[in-house]
DNA sequence: CGGCGATTTGAATTACATCAATCTAGGTGG
DNA sequence: CCACCTAGATTGATGTAATTCAAATCGCCG
């Protein structure tokens, strides 16, 4: 029993086009629809007073997303030009009346972005920086279903992975760089690569050995 | 409309007690119930293949928790000796049926955790350690209501402390030195201090002028 | 009283932030 | 179509908060 997306389409919905960079909604705002972006990809962030941001996730095609039942806790900013479907909560509820599975599959949902959130949390204490980076781009491979030894998209800026990770954006770019000596990691474009996963470990040690006869 | 515990008094429920230390439920064991904390503290965690753990969330009197629908994402564990109402699963579902603000109720439960969650993230990215552990005490000052120039016990272990807020436990000791430095707690016996929170500002220069004349 | 885990303290190290200066790409207007 | 212009990205040098390792101390419980 596992969660199922597409039960939502019997739900009343419509499409909404977001331009990149462009918000969604905005934290504080009331709440009155749940996301499912279509193509694209979009960024949940809360801010505080003193105008430093933290990006709570990345959503990326096929996934859902809100903010709160009521008010939203978090903006959602469109990372790229993105396709969404908005539930709106009435919506929600007349589905929860002509099916019982909508329900658990709404729990089920929240559930999930909780267990992420909670691993996530646990990956900012306990990993250093490389670590998160590399996490990171492997999970952004997973979401677009990128293929070992193929093009990689990562279309969030050096910004919005920092105040993902909690790291700064200089060091994002730093890691990047490592990345890319490693051999994990080719640039092929801004915000494009050619990603190896499996070259990680082996090449690392012949760059150490490199470095040495460099230095 | 906010949430509302006592709604839950009306589901079949029984009370049981965890000692001091001891497991409520492990992560990864299948979920069956929701729990209401009636006396004590607990302690919600997650444990990697490492060996490292990070604690989510603590859990005091009047509070409930639950850790995943199926399967539980996480461990729970009594920081103190704890009397806890366990709501089996099937009676929420049969309360839910019986009272359609009860699905509506536990609904923003979730979200509320959700929220404070996302907060405690943005925490761990943009304060720094003393920061953490002011705003740590501050917190379990408002859950267990102790008031301003009263007693505030703080039950849980240094350690416990510093895997919740992401920082060495050495640290946590070194900080709470500090908050005794700046009078805004005083020690009164192991874990068990009197709170001061406004002495904070006023006295901290003091102190530095009285560093300055030590040096 | 003795043992053991929790806590505290100190000294040395380091990963990362910060500040500041380029560099690059993409969009815009002439 | 090209030159500019600006935000994002990169790179280097420097500072520092917090970790780590190690040792002493405390407090609880048998």
């Amino acid at each position: 029993m596992s969660y199922d997306p597409q039960l939502l389409d019997s739900a009343s919905h419509r499409l909404i086009a977001a331009l990149r960079g462009k918000a969604i909604f905005h934290q504080g705002d009331p709440a009155s629809a749940l996301y499912r972006v279509e193509h694209g990809c979009v960024r949940l962030q809360i801010g505080d007073a003193a105008g430093s941001r933290q990006v709570i996730a990345f959503v990326f095609a096929g996934q859902t997303f809100c903010a709160g039942m009521e008010t939203h806790w978090a903006s959602a900013h469109a990372i790229t030009d993105t396709v969404l479907s908005r539930f709106p909560h009435v919506a929600l509820w007349d589905l929860v009346a002509r099916d019982s599975r909508a329900a658990l599959n709404l729990l089920l949902s929240a559930d999930e972005l909780l267990t992420d959130l909670a691993h996530h949390l646990g990956r900012m204490s306990h990993s250093d920086a490389y670590e998160r980076i590399t996490w990171f781009v492997d999970w952004v491979a997973k979401q677009t279903k990128a293929p070992p030894g193929g093009t990689l998209d990562i279309p969030m800026s050096r910004h919005d992975i920092a105040d993902f990770l909690g790291i700064a954006p200089e060091t994002v770019s730093r890691l990047f760089r490592r990345m890319e000596s490693t051999g994990r990691l080719r640039r092929v474009a801004p915000r494009r690569f050619s990603y190896h996963p499996s070259a990680a470990a082996c090449i690392a040690v012949q760059t150490e050995v490199g470095d040495q006869a460099a230095a």
